[in-house]
DNA sequence: ACAATAATATGAGATATCTCATATTTTGCA
DNA sequence: TGCAAAATATGAGATATCTCATATTATTGT
């Protein structure tokens, strides 16, 4: 993680949708590199993150002691809003999928002011709102498309330089279907030549393709 | 709709909970009979209601005129939220399935000092983040059974003195299934003698087993 | 009262996806 | 270094669910 100057940055924070206090200068700008881990896993977080550029997966651990993936997020989207709401709140690891600059407003002094400011809590429970629907109508949408869909959409997330090297018990159970089919269709893209197999990866091959079967999800 | 006196309700309000200011005198309490409307769709509505008893139906009317069922609510949610937060929403329709009981807080002079309440906001913001991760577990749970426990749930969900008379169509959208499934299973439930079909409406004969195929949900 | 539309109903074949069985390869760790 | 566990891989048969075709029965508007 690198800390940024935020002079150049601060101007696309929209501060003055979000807050009605002055907040900028407690805000921070980092910098995260592909594989970093911005929150890690049931620690307190210590900021509220808006996402400037760039995207992360978000992972729970289960009993079992399964990482699971469950859900990805980019650009303007905020994470440690559910450690602001709730006072103990058990954080869900997130890491970066790509590179990322985010907006970091610390807890410390700033957690008691933004819970009293409604502009804020207005905001953030629109925001919140809108994800909500935003997820229904995924998960809604999603049923009625076989897995060839989705797992498009889900390598152009997940893939960086064009390679895709998920590991697929992750992926399987992300996406809800079981390991066979996805070696299935992931072996069918490859037949397609959607993809191509390279050792232990894949390789895009036909990103076009691959938008295509993505798009029809919308 | 029948307005009830407050008194004998407005303990179980949990108005400290959810308000810094005295919105008490503002609260009306509502019944509503199985079938009434307690939101019309694309109309203001004019309250913040809390559902104290009861269960409903969400609807959404789609661009070719199909109604759409989207969702079944119950005890302790809130309806007119979405209004309440943005300024122009267009309002899903919401309708009684059993009696319901519900406190509703007038737009007119309270939409101002809510918008306002620090408190309420807040409340507000984990209720919508609880929902929406209640949501998400729902969705993703789901996808992972078959129709049969679905159905199961959402006949124990709809169904008025053990009598499920829903429409087909809109039930096969709403569970994300076709009509040729929907009708294949409820023909089973009525081969093991769960159900017993009695004109156009199936009849429950066996709840429990209802009951024991939902919970695998959970 | 009748025609048009919507809802119900059922059959048959196709396909997406699952389960189970089993083998090989990689990885973590003692 | 080597063993156990995890991850990858593939086959074959089962099943949940879909699509399409086609009838019959309600409902609705004029």
């Amino acid at each position: 993680m690198y800390r940024l100057q935020k002079s150049e940055y601060i101007q696309h924070f929209p501060i003055n949708k979000y807050f009605s206090y002055n907040v900028e200068s407690y805000v921070e700008v980092f910098e995260y590199k592909v594989g970093d881990w911005i929150i890690e896993e049931g620690m307190n977080s210590n900021y509220l993150f808006y996402i400037h550029t760039g995207k992360a997966k978000v992972f729970v651990t289960h009993q079992n002691g399964k990482m699971a993936l469950i859900n990805i997020v980019g650009a303007g989207e905020f994470l440690g809003d559910m450690e602001l709401l709730h006072e103990q709140y058990y954080s869900k690891a997130v890491q970066a999928i790509s590179t990322m600059i985010v907006f970091a407003i610390p807890f410390k002094p700033c957690r008691e002011p933004l819970l009293e400011d409604a502009k804020f809590l207005k905001q953030l429970a629109i925001y919140i709102s809108e994800k909500a629907t935003d997820m229904t109508a995924k998960y809604s949408q999603r049923l009625a498309f076989p897995l060839e869909n989705r797992l498009a959409e889900f390598i152009l997330q997940t893939a960086v330089d064009d390679i895709y090297r998920e590991k697929h018990v992750l992926v399987c159970d992300y996406l809800g279907v079981s390991y066979r089919h996805l070696l299935f269709t992931l072996a069918q893209f490859c037949e397609e030549d959607i993809l191509a197999k390279d050792g232990r990866n894949y390789r895009i091959r036909n990103k076009s393709r691959l938008i295509g079967l993505s798009e029809i999800l919308k």
